[in-house]
DNA sequence: CAAAATTCCTGACTGC
DNA sequence: TGCAGTCAGGAATTTT
């Protein structure tokens, strides 16, 4: 399940292949896809002759700024995958549900067998001049998010971007004192930060050597500290490696290769596994449904 | 058959 | 008692 790091490898080769180009055309063939369109056609008006300006990110959303001042927004689910392509006639794998050709050649390919995923044509706010920033929830004001979280309303509620929205210690301090959640419920929690979800929960936990269940509002200022710097520092070492694709899941980049950090995990999908710092076996547990791997020994 | 995990939704529960 | 916030549980989904 692509997570903050995947978004990213695929927002820096998206950046790379498709600003500059133009639509020529749009095929939908499954319209779960495609959400909050009053129809397939609708979406495909949207996006026909634009051009692509550039390409962001908002925790896992990717988001392609068109010349029209719309933007595409494209949500992976569990299971999407987008790929480019330099001719139509290379086989469409199974689950293809969206394509988009360009006038330049080649195209791109929205494929998700579990269509948990979806794409939508964002229009920013009639007008909303700025100085909206005190209306925006406390954290979030800061870095580039702001802009793109006013460029599409619908994605106004999610929290500050990890890698985008850097803060002080103090800062995160009071954001985690706000709340009074389990350490991993919060991580994951969209709408506090966004980008992060279950499996670099965990390895961001293990790094800061915190326990899942641990309440936010009970943390020393050192964890405070050990825990923005393991949250900072394990995603951007995952982007390094292109993210994590795991072996029976189906993260792909752009051009369809596989990412490289599923060997640096240290917790994640390790259970029994001996801890790669003090040898104890990783424990598995559920946290709201979802597998949590942790190290006893070395998580406090 | 169960497990995996995303967002959204609902209902139960908790602290103030 | 009420309110806001947390979080468990279920749905939608397909492959292993």
């Amino acid at each position: 399940m692509p997570e903050l790091p995947e978004v990213e490898t695929l927002r820096q080769d998206l950046a790379k292949e498709v600003v500059g180009k133009i639509v020529k055309s749009v095929s939908v063939t499954n319209g779960r896809s495609v959400r909050r369109h009053p129809s397939a056609k609708h979406f495909r008006g949207l996006l026909e002759g634009r051009t692509i300006k550039s390409v962001g990110r908002l925790g896992k959303y990717l988001l392609l700024t068109l010349d029209s001042k719309d933007t595409l927004v494209i949500h992976l689910g569990m299971s999407g995958q987008l790929l480019r392509v330099k001719s139509a006639k290379e086989p469409k794998p199974k689950h293809t549900h969206v394509v988009i050709v360009f006038t330049q050649g080649g195209e791109l390919r929205y494929v998700d067998p579990r269509t948990f995923g979806e794409m939508f044509v964002s229009s920013p706010l009639s007008d909303a001049p700025a100085a909206n920033g005190a209306s925006l929830p406390v954290g979030m004001a800061t870095g580039d998010g702001a802009a793109l979280r006013r460029q599409v309303p619908e994605l106004a509620h999610l929290g500050f971007d990890p890698i985008e929205d850097m803060m002080s210690w103090d800062r995160f301090g009071v954001l985690l004192r706000r709340h009074r959640a389990g350490l991993k419920s919060l991580l994951m929690d969209q709408e506090f930060v966004s980008g992060i979800g279950n499996l670099y929960s965990d390895e961001i936990l293990f790094s800061a050597g915190l326990r899942y269940d641990r309440t936010s509002d009970g943390l020393s200022a050192t964890e405070v500290r050990r825990l923005y710097r393991a949250m900072v520092e394990t995603l951007t070492e995952a982007i390094k490696h292109r993210g994590s694709t795991l072996v029976d899941e189906q993260y792909r980049d752009l051009f369809g290769e596989a990412g490289d950090y599923q060997g640096s995990h240290q917790v994640y999908d390790r259970e029994n596994a001996p801890c790669r710092r003090c040898r104890n076996p990783i424990v598995r547990a559920k946290v709201g449904g979802r597998s949590t791997f942790y190290c006893e020994h070395c998580q406090v």
